[in-house]
DNA sequence: TTGAATGCAAAATATTTGCATCTTC
DNA sequence: GAAGATGCAAATATTTTGCATTCAA
């Protein structure tokens, strides 16, 4: 069984062919992909394969908290399998996104503080987005 | 003539009626109003109010940098007459969005540097979306 | 008076819903 | 066998486009 089929099974969501496909693109990618293209490369693989499928099945993983959904100023929104806290960078130029990891965790909790005692919120989760130009555009 | 006419003309927009009520009602509300909300607010004084305009007008007033567009994971944007950098936060049981201002200004640079440094992006400008409980929802 | 803004209708885009069929457990 | 997943079609929601009319400068 594939680690992305036995990670469905752990988070009890049924293993079919479509799902784990879909999973694993996600988990093997870093382009953060819009529900169109993971549409469009799975549907090579299942020629039959609905968007409906795709939407469901990510708002599945999404409420285990497998994938996150996030938005970078486009239309269509983003999914991402990296589930550990991190950032994102948006290339201006060509749209491309990027993570941010690491460097960024030994300011989040400073961060979150400030924001927690600032707003009065309980403060459960953040997202960083960073806008600029890639090394390839400039 | 009024505050918000006065900065239209010093960007070189036209000020009309609809235009002028749009763009005062964003820079007094505190509310990050979607487009629909804005379209509803403002036809009540012009009945005759297309959305269309209402989105023309944001698309007029964004590119001149005089409103910022963003989105907290629903399906509408938000709209904030804010332009200094400031930091969002979001309530997950009732959805509304405060400002974090100032707090975290003084983290702000050395989140940029990181994520330069990091990604080998040329950053540009930096979103901070926050996700809690607000006080009355406690 | 001229170029831009408005309003109406229709289109485009992304996503969701209803439902019948099929598959996984 | 039952609960859940899939696929098709249609609906919804948000935003954009085309175009004729009106208005601000």
């Amino acid at each position: 069984m594939s680690k992305a089929a036995e990670i469905l099974q752990d988070y009890g969501l049924r293993i079919t062919p479509q799902r784990e496909l879909i999973f694993r693109l996600l988990m093997g990618s870093k382009e953060h992909p819009t529900a169109e293209k993971i549409y469009q490369e799975v549907s090579e693989v299942f020629p039959s394969l609905s968007r409906n499928t795709v939407y469901k099945t990510l708002e599945a993983l999404e409420a285990k908290g497998l994938v996150k959904r996030f938005n970078t100023g486009e239309s269509a929104d983003h999914y991402d399998a990296n589930t550990a806290p991190h950032g994102h960078i948006t290339c201006l130029k060509c749209r491309r996104v990027d993570d941010i990891n690491g460097a960024l965790s030994s300011i989040m909790d400073e961060l979150d503080q400030k924001a927690e005692s600032s707003s009065g919120y309980q403060v459960l989760s953040a997202d960083l987005y960073f806008y600029g130009i890639c090394p390839d555009c400039r």
